[in-house]
DNA sequence: CATAACTTTCAAATATTATTGAAAATAAAA
DNA sequence: TTTTATTTTCAATAATATTTGAAAGTTATG
């Protein structure tokens, strides 16, 4: 395979799965873009290489500062802000995991929190206290693998569980 | 807090945390009232709880029963069918990382193995083999720790896990 | 200070996705 | 077979989300 087939197709497929990790397709094209870059990017070969306008690369460019999933370079003696991204595939999935609890996890349980403690004795409201007060207690146990995992910076996380699992 | 109060906000809750987990409002709706249901559900009661359409909530019933997140249940000498789901949240995560597995990781997963077997030397194409190389392998990890999960059908995951992280 | 380089904003336009409702299809019952 | 209950389909509509582009804002430099 040609090497621009092969980037058109990674940067397509990488960004249609952004809304499995919550991110719009555009946010997960330019996150793509800086993966494979060989040195930083600016907004103008951003916008260039996948052809979206000045407001869409600045917005979304953004966002990924915001996620934590791109950072700012200076480069001497330049006006212009130039983006790099972490290329290691567990310090993104660690930096998504963390968003992703703060944006949905951690609202959920607040939520779980309150509704669990409908006040009654009805058939209903015994059962709705029963799944609302399990979901907390599984959505509890998920925040606190996430939080490790999101501590940790290495590998320890998959060579434990490659032992389990085998 | 009262009952209807309550149930209103956790549908809600739940509804908008569905693209979270990769399906539409509605549809997590649907799955948050069986899941507090205390016996099957028609789809008239779903109409009128959730106020759709018929066609919005055939079309979602479907869709859920299509993830093996709901299932039909046949009432003696009645003609309607009646939804369950099952409310053991970790039946109901085992089947969302199913369905999403197969949905989404395992196309990626060809998708990487295709594009990292660009062919040329230059800077460029090192880098981008070696991108997508190591994604490729971290998404084979997950996959395989995805699987594992799929297969236990109790707390051994948590359980070990509890073990690990604390 | 004035100009130029660059970034940000945001209202309007577009594109995408979800929903409705009525008609068509299906299947049990009469 | 005909009627009736129920489910499915789908074109039209509505709702949501994204993108554009030009103007406004910001900041460095002469």
């Amino acid at each position: 395979m040609e090497y621009s087939e092969a980037k058109e197709r990674y940067i397509e497929a990488w960004g249609s799965l952004g809304s499995s990790w919550g991110v719009n397709r555009t946010m997960a094209q330019i996150h793509a873009l800086l993966m494979i870059a060989t040195e930083p990017l600016s907004t103008e070969e951003i916008m260039e290489d996948l052809k979206i306008s000045r407001g869409n690369a600045n917005m979304n460019i953004r966002a990924l500062l915001d996620w934590g999933l791109a950072k700012k370079v200076l480069k001497l003696g330049e006006r212009k802000e130039y983006f790099v991204t972490d290329k290691d595939p567990m310090v993104l999935a660690a930096q998504v995991a963390k968003e992703r609890k703060k944006r949905e996890l951690d609202p959920i349980i607040r939520l779980l929190d309150e509704v669990s403690s409908v006040k009654g004795e009805s058939k209903e409201v015994q059962e709705f206290k029963k799944v609302t007060t399990d979901l907390k207690g599984f959505a509890k146990q998920a925040d606190s693998v996430i939080n490790t995992f999101i501590q940790s910076n290495s590998n320890w996380f998959f060579k434990i569980l490659g032992k389990i699992t085998r």
